[in-house]
DNA sequence: TAGTGGTCTAGACCACTAT
DNA sequence: TAGTGGTCTAGACCACTAG
C-alpha cells in the first residue's frame, strides 16, 4: 500500500479511492482505512471534492535525530572518536534509566564528537547488552542509530533533559575549552515503542551549540 | 459522544461498541469512527479482546506550557514580579522574530519569575502591540498565555532555542546568584496558527532548573 | 463459551470541486 | 454533470480475553 506513495512527488495525486477499489477488488471502507493510516502518518493529504495527494513532508524539527543528522542539518561535518567502548555492569542510575536490574551487563560507549574539525560534545551512551548481542565484538558502527535500526530498535521517541553547567576539569581537555566555561548537559532516554533502547549523557560546548526544539506541532 | 468520557476515571471501561450500537441505533462502523477520534486524541484506549477504556492522560511534555503550568507540574508555587511593562519600538532582532517591521510598536514585558519563593528566571516577553490593543492600559494579566487565549491567540506551537551561558552581572542580582554562575538561556517564538504571537528570552538559574522535553511522540 | 475489539464487505447518500 | 472524499448502514468472520 505504502509503495503507492513511496516515490511520488509531494502534491501529486494518489489514485482515487474508487480506483483502488476496482484495482484490488476490496471494499471502499477497506481502502479508506489503509489510506487513513498514511494520512495519520502525514504521507497523504485528503482534499474533499478534489482527491488524495502526496503530502508535503511536515516540519521535521521535533523528530528524533542522531548527532550526525543534527550536524548535517546545521551544515557541519560530524566526526566521532571513540574514547571507550566496553562491557560494564549497570550502576543504579543507568539501571533505572534502562529499566533493567542493577549489575546487569551493559555497553558503555564514550565518544568525542567533533563538528567541522573542532570538539563539540562528549557523549556517554549506555545500552542494554542483551538487546545488542555481539555489539562490541563487531566493528563499532559509524552511527549508533543506524546500528539500532538494523536490529529493529530505531528509537521512535525520547525523553530529554537539558540543563546548563560549568565545564568540569576532566572534560575541559577533550572539549578544548577552559574548566568553568559554560556547557550544556543533555541527557536522553531513547525508546523504541515501549523498550528503552539507549540512555546517554552528553556535554556540549555552549559556545558552539544551541539546541533547537519545536514544541506542540507534528514532527 | 465525548460526554461519555468526560468525567470518567482513567482506566474505567467505556461502553462496548455493540452496546452503543443498540443504545443509539447506529451502525457499528459509525460508533467505531466516533471512538477512533477519541482514541487519536488520547482520551480512550482500546484493548483487543477486553474492551475500551478511559486512557490515562498521556505525558504532556511536548505540549506548549506557560511558566505557571510548568512549575505546577513540578509541584512548585509560581510567582511573578513585573519589572517593566511598556510600549517600545521593535528593534531589528525582535522585529524579525515577530515578523513585523522594524520600529513598529511592541509591548515589552519583563518579569522576575519565582518558584517556591526563590528566584528562578528572568523573562523578557515581546508582543506585537497591534494584536493586543489596550493590553498595557488594562491590568496586567497574571498569565500571559491566558490573556492571549482570551483574544483567540493561544499559542499552539513554538520554536524554542536553548543554550548554556554564564550569568551576566546585571542578571545576577535579580536571580540571587553570582555573576559567572551557570544559567540556561531559553528563547521562544510562540505561534498561534501562522501568526507569531510572542517572542521571549528567558534566563533560568541552572541550579534550580532542568528543562524536560519529549521528542517524537504525541503530546 | 460469551464478549470484546479488528477487519472487511457491498452497497448508499451527502457536500464539494471541476468541467 | 461526473468525480471526489465524508459518512453511514447492516451485516460478517477473525483473534483474543476471561470466566
Amino acid at each position: 500500500m505504502r509503495t503507492l506513495v513511496s516515490g511520488m512527488a509531494p502534491g501529486s495525486p494518489a489514485p482515487s479511492e474508487r480506483e483502488l477499489v476496482s484495482q484490488f477488488g476490496v471494499a471502499r471502507m477497506t481502502v479508506r482505512q489503509a489510506m487513513d493510516a498514511l494520512v495519520v502518518e502525514g504521507l497523504l493529504e485528503r482534499i474533499p471534492g478534489k482527491g488524495t495527494f502526496v503530502a508535503r513532508p511536515r516540519r521535521t524539527a521535533s523528530a528524533i535525530t542522531s548527532y550526525t543528522e543534527e550536524m548535517a542539518r546545521r551544515g557541519m561535518l560530524a566526526e566521532s572518536v571513540t574514547l571507550l567502548a566496553r562491557r560494564e555492569q549497570a550502576g543504579p542510575g543507568v539501571a533505572r534509566a534502562l529499566a533493567i536490574s542493577e549489575g546487569e551487563p551493559i555497553v558503555h560507549w564514550r565518544r568525542l564528537r567533533r563538528a567541522d574539525g573542532a570538539p563539540m560534545c562528549l557523549e556517554d551512551a549506555y545500552l542494554t547488552e542483551s538487546l545488542l548481542p555481539g555489539f562490541l565484538h563487531a566493528q563499532l558502527p559509524t552511527s549508533l542509530y543506524d546500528a539500532l535500526e538494523q536490529r529493529g530498535l530505531r528509537p521512535t521517541w525520547a525523553e530529554d533533559s537539558i540543563n546548563a553547567d560549568l565545564c568540569h576539569g576532566d572534560e575541559a581537555g577533550h572539549l578544548d575549552i577552559d574548566a568553568g566555561a559554560a556547557v550544556l548537559r543533555h541527557s536522553r532516554r531513547a525508546l523504541s515503542g515501549d523498550k528503552v533502547v539507549m540512555v546517554s549523557r552528553s556535554v556540549y560546548r555552549a559556545d558552539r551549540f544551541t539546541l533547537w526544539v519545536q514544541i506542540g506541532r507534528d514532527a
